[in-house]
DNA sequence: CATGAATGAGTCTTCATTCAT
DNA sequence: GATGAATGAAGACTCATTCAT
């Protein structure tokens, strides 16, 4: 067991991440401010506390700066999302799966309300991302993740026959679209009015805003 | 009558609009391909064909050029909309309404494609602005005009019982927001059938998304 | 004869012209005191007092500056060096076309004396350039074209005898490389010296350093 | 005899001196490959396998790299003139004495051809430096040893009777020259022979490029 | 003493805005 | 009032140097 070098090597790994989450949380909240292009490496560096070179020693560019920040929280999204869904079985049906996953993002969504300005600016939800930064190829592709999982949420409620069979990629969109509705809504909110969003998203996803008879129980 | 020195005004303001158009439609083309910070007063100057200085002989700054922008745009699309519910009296009940005011608003957007990339991009249709400009306080109040606007047409909606008796302004986002995806998914394609997403719009934007019986005949 | 736009239009290239040579002289002045690494474009901006964005409307890069200054000066140069050849008919034989030749360009030496301490940077008199610059594809083009004429030179000697039956490239080196010596030397001196060097130039290139009896008349 | 401490002492002078080399040989490579300004020093250090730090251990600046590695090879280079000369007694007249001290230096740039990419750039053979370091001081000292190098060789010249009895000055820059032009044009050759190099420049220097009648037998 | 990440002064380059013609 | 070159403040990025480990 030569445990030797394996332990400074773990702690200059940290110190790395450190740094590196150090960037990335200031790079959120500087960005969601003043927006991309708005934003200067200076003032990222200043709340993170570090000097400009620094964040230079971590990312090549400032649009890799985006980048990352747009993968990382993307990957906790998804996983948010995923980990929601999976605790329901598909044997409970649709709705309550689309719950789960709903809930999950909005969960997310009120531990990185920042993230989710920047994400809109970015087209994340539907649209096309502003053409702000020379690495919006990697953008896209984060993008097109999220698209994804939304497309496979969809895809689900129709083989169960739970959605209509519409162009799903509409339908997508139109989950993408009113989930985004809400989120954007609850950006300035509290963490209790998250829940809230989250079946008001389901709701009006599904049943669309015209009045209803009381549900025959 | 003295019209002597009239006529010669009028011809003066004449060429004044004429460039001040020429320079409105040149940044809605480059704003919407580059963003409204990726453009340059070069390239707006250039794409109508005049020199710089002759862009700030009819606005001040950059930002102003945006701003007249959207009050033109915000203008002609709340006209278009009006116009269309106006055609439809409110005897015919709320679904026609509803579907003339969307209706009149796809036709607008598939006149001016460009300025709806822009709109997204400043939070438009729902959610906060990317707080790119510092004119933002004018242009947020265009953005308010819009959202009026749909808050009008939902209440409309409640008023008629049509609608769900839920926060109206969370209606009024989700009506912007399912607006906002067809509106997104069409800017691409090229011919895309405008009266087709805003029947979606509507349909979805009533009924939601989960399957439903053939409606009885 | 229609010269209305004409005149304005002259006046504007003129003015262009004279910025940009402003531009290559300080360029040239401030190059030569701090080598090219060293001279920051604000150096040369206000040597040419002028503003920092104006050099950039007329060069796009420091690098062009360079380039510029190298082919406006080595075409000056050559066109002195063959100046000074075509008003010597060969007829008069190979040593008055060499002297005039050589002559040409310590006159053009005297003139722009900060030029060649930088061409001497450049390896503009032989050997290769000191790899500092991107354009250096451009730069080497211009060093070749006066590599060139050294062998024109050279071969002009060869053909009619004067010169040994040795390698003509290494003649046309070495040619470079004499004059090269009397240049720098001459950088600091009065233009009273700059015919002195010429002569020694020639002297030495054709006889060499060792010890000669009288020439016998 | 209390040699305790002082072997340890020793290998600790043997590491340092290690160092030193190994940095001194990245130095000359990376020098003579990107010219000074355009080395960083983290290129040094990779190229000798180290870090950036120990770089600074060894030296104070960028700077001192450099004058050190100046020092050295003028040195190695003075010595390997000397040692030509040395081994040719004077008895036996100037141009095998010449010839010696010739060979002896192409001898040196034959192992060391980048430091001389390098020494052009400085100004080595004749022509004053380039400005680019601040340290510029002592190197031109170092210049100046070579050049009182080469005037000495010419003085014994002079006084053998041998050379012209021109402004030897003048006589030393020519040799200076007539090295330098043979020199560079070897630099890239990789297996140019240095010994026909030394050949030419020696007759080039003696008997210049004219046409000679065929030594009398 | 080696290491390599942190530092921040220094430089190039862009582009909104001005202004003489 | 149109023109387009001049202006210079502002920002991204580099790299010599420092210093805690």
């Amino acid at each position: 067991m030569n445990l030797g070098p394996e332990r400074p090597l773990r702690r200059r790994d940290e110190a790395r991440a450190l740094f590196r989450n150090a960037i990335l949380d200031a790079a959120e909240a500087v960005f969601a401010e003043r927006g991309f292009h708005g934003a200067r490496i200076q003032d990222i560096a200043e709340r993170a506390r570090i000097a400009v070179g620094t964040v230079y020693n971590h990312f090549e560019q400032k649009d890799d700066v985006l980048s990352a920040l747009l993968e990382e929280r993307t990957e906790g999204l998804i996983a948010r999302v995923r980990a929601g869904a999976e605790q329901t079985p598909r044997a409970k049906g649709f709705r309550p799966r689309l719950a789960a996953s709903v809930g999950g993002m909005f969960e997310y969504v009120g531990e990185h309300r920042a993230f989710f300005a920047i994400a809109n600016e970015l087209g994340f939800f539907s649209g096309k991302a502003a053409p702000s930064a020379r690495s919006s190829e990697r953008n896209l592709q984060k993008t097109e993740v999220f698209r994804a999982l939304l497309r496979e949420l969809v895809d689900e409620g129709v083989a169960s026959g739970d959605l209509g069979e519409v162009d799903p990629d509409a339908l997508a969109r139109f989950l993408g679209s009113t989930m985004r509705a809400f989120v954007l809504a609850s950006l300035d909110k509290t963490d209790s009015d998250m829940r809230e969003h989250a079946v008001m998203t389901i709701d009006l996803f599904l049943h669309g805003a015209r009045r209803r008879r009381r549900r025959a129980k």
